[in-house]
RNA sequence: GCGGGAAUAGCUCAGUUGGUAGAGCACAACCUUGCCAAGGUUGGGGUCGCGGGUUCGAGUCCCGUUUCCCGCUCCA
């Protein structure tokens, strides 16, 4: 991975993310649990915004997608259909004196870490320890009485609970292949290396949607859905050179998968390109897995043509929390401001998806300004998402909230209270427009985009 | 999981050869100014990640552990 040309900015972005309330480490006071992250007042706005604005483009703004929110509990035998219990569970070794780590299943293939030549194990100093299995998924109990308890799992993606609800969705809403099913949730995972923030954690948010198509038609959808969700993303306001596609190669295409392309972002640094969203075409390998270990028919029937057939299957799955990271690495900028020494910093973030949409300042404390501010706010509240502040100066107050991406910042001064008008100022360039109170809600709607 | 580094206030950090814990910023209250972070006064806040050990005495030395960062490995 070559090290980015855009800059490293995650370390300041942790601070400011801890330090206003995006996102704190988890169970902190009792030293922290690894690699798992809460989201504070302002980070879950955010990661909410954006999880509406997918739920928007891909459920409600469709009539081909149906929504769906599985439960995280499946049939242990979900797991064995789905080639994770078995193919998710690799026994790998360590080596002591190169520390490298192998898999103990593929030592043909591994290179000695000290002696390229070689193979592990074969070379002077290696010291191989025993295979250990390395469990990916989160094991636990369902039922009270753990001797007799079954084991189950918990969800190590999401799509699953969607193949499982395939004919239910489709004859409950009467849908015609194609179509998609979409659901947000939840998915666990042991990963080895978690890391770098919110990037790689083992609890972690999909969304994800799975579209359901005939067999043949299958890569016309793929290629449909690789520019729709490409595009999704540019909306989103991620800058089109930190966006790239990566095509699997034949050795890093999963056991399902016909093609896979993953939607890439710059992270900056030496973090580089990482993936935020895989599209596949996954053919019909899960639908014919649960129908060989359930033993139920998961079938559509094309009744104009008389055919019946397994569909093949176009998912697009997106990490929530890493688009969340994304969206935050590319709002993240500190510049000058003119006629100033220090600088500022601005979380550009698309207005629409920003935690608060407009803050109210009274200029003063005098001539009743507060209490107008503090009217304006309570009147956009619940419209809007809003802030009220009165404390300090009026430039730090602007700082505070271009600091959160905060998009307008409404002030109440002397002129307000004897004509009904404020100033409304702009994040990005710092402009003000006067506007009448009563127009307010009609100017945020229109800037926003409502 | 392996190797290396780190952990002191909300943040960024200082803390001498072991001797009762500091700064800047931030935060709160009041005063002042009034459109782009730097005025004044006052104040709150740390069992120095956690647990042991050595010592008359540990933020400082030793051991263990947790978390974070970097590298390796892994990511269906």
């Amino acid at each position: 991975m070559p090290a980015s040309t855009f800059p490293d900015v995650m370390e300041k972005l942790v601070s400011l993310c801890k330090r206003r309330g995006f996102i704190f480490q988890s169970s902190e006071i009792y030293g922290g649990t690894g690699s798992v992250w809460d989201y504070g007042p302002l980070g879950v706005e955010l990661k909410k915004n954006l999880k509406d604005r997918w739920w928007h483009a891909m459920v409600r703004a469709r009539d081909d997608i149906e929504g769906l929110d599985a439960a995280i509990l499946m049939h242990p035998r979900v797991w064995e259909a789905s080639g994770h219990v078995g193919g998710f569970v690799d026994p790998l070794v360590d080596c002591k004196a190169c520390k490298g780590r192998f898999r103990a299943d593929k030592l043909e293939d591994a290179r000695c870490l000290l002696k390229p030549s070689k193979r592990p194990g074969e070379a002077e100093p290696c010291q191989l320890t025993e295979p250990r299995m390395f469990n990916l998924m989160f094991k636990t109990f369902m039922g009270p009485v753990e001797d007799t308890a079954a084991v189950v799992y918990l969800r190590p993606e999401t799509a699953q609970g969607i193949y499982v609800n395939f004919l239910n969705v489709q004859q409950s809403t009467r849908q015609k292949v194609p179509f998609g099913i979409a659901q947000i949730g939840k998915a666990f995972r042991n990963e080895i290396t978690p890391g770098n923030f919110i990037f790689r954690t083992r609890e972690f948010e999909q969304m994800e949607m799975q579209y359901f198509v005939e067999p043949g038609t299958d890569m016309e959808h793929f290629e449909y859905w690789k520019a729709q969700r490409m595009a999704w993303h540019e909306q989103l306001g991620l800058a089109s050179d930190r966006l790239e596609f990566h095509q699997h190669t034949k050795e890093e295409l999963a056991h399902y998968a016909r093609a896979a392309f993953d939607i890439q972002f710059d992270f900056g640094g030496s973090l580089g390109f990482q993936e935020i969203e895989g599209v596949h075409n996954r053919g019909d390998f899960d639908l014919t897995q649960h129908q060989q270990f359930s033993g139920k028919k998961l079938e559509y029937f094309d009744q104009p043509n008389n055919k019946r057939y397994t569909p093949y299957v176009v998912e697009t799955s997106v990490g929530a929390d890493r688009v969340t990271l994304a969206v935050l690495v590319n709002a993240y900028r500190e510049e000058a401001v003119p006629g100033e020494e220090e600088g500022r910093v601005v979380l550009g973030i698309l207005p629409s998806i920003a935690p608060i949409k407009a803050a109210v300042f009274p200029l003063t404390k005098k001539e009743g300004q507060p209490e107008m501010a503090r009217r304006i706010e309570a009147d956009l509240r619940g419209f809007v998402t809003t802030d009220y502040d009165e404390s300090g100066a009026i430039g730090r107050r602007y700082r505070r909230q271009d600091e959160v991406g905060t998009p307008f910042c409404i002030t109440v001064d002397g002129q307000s209270t004897a004509d009904q008008t404020v100033t409304v100022r702009d994040r990005d360039t710092l402009a003000q427009d006067r506007v009448a109170t009563s127009q307010l809600r009609t100017y945020l709607a229109d800037k926003l985009a409502l």
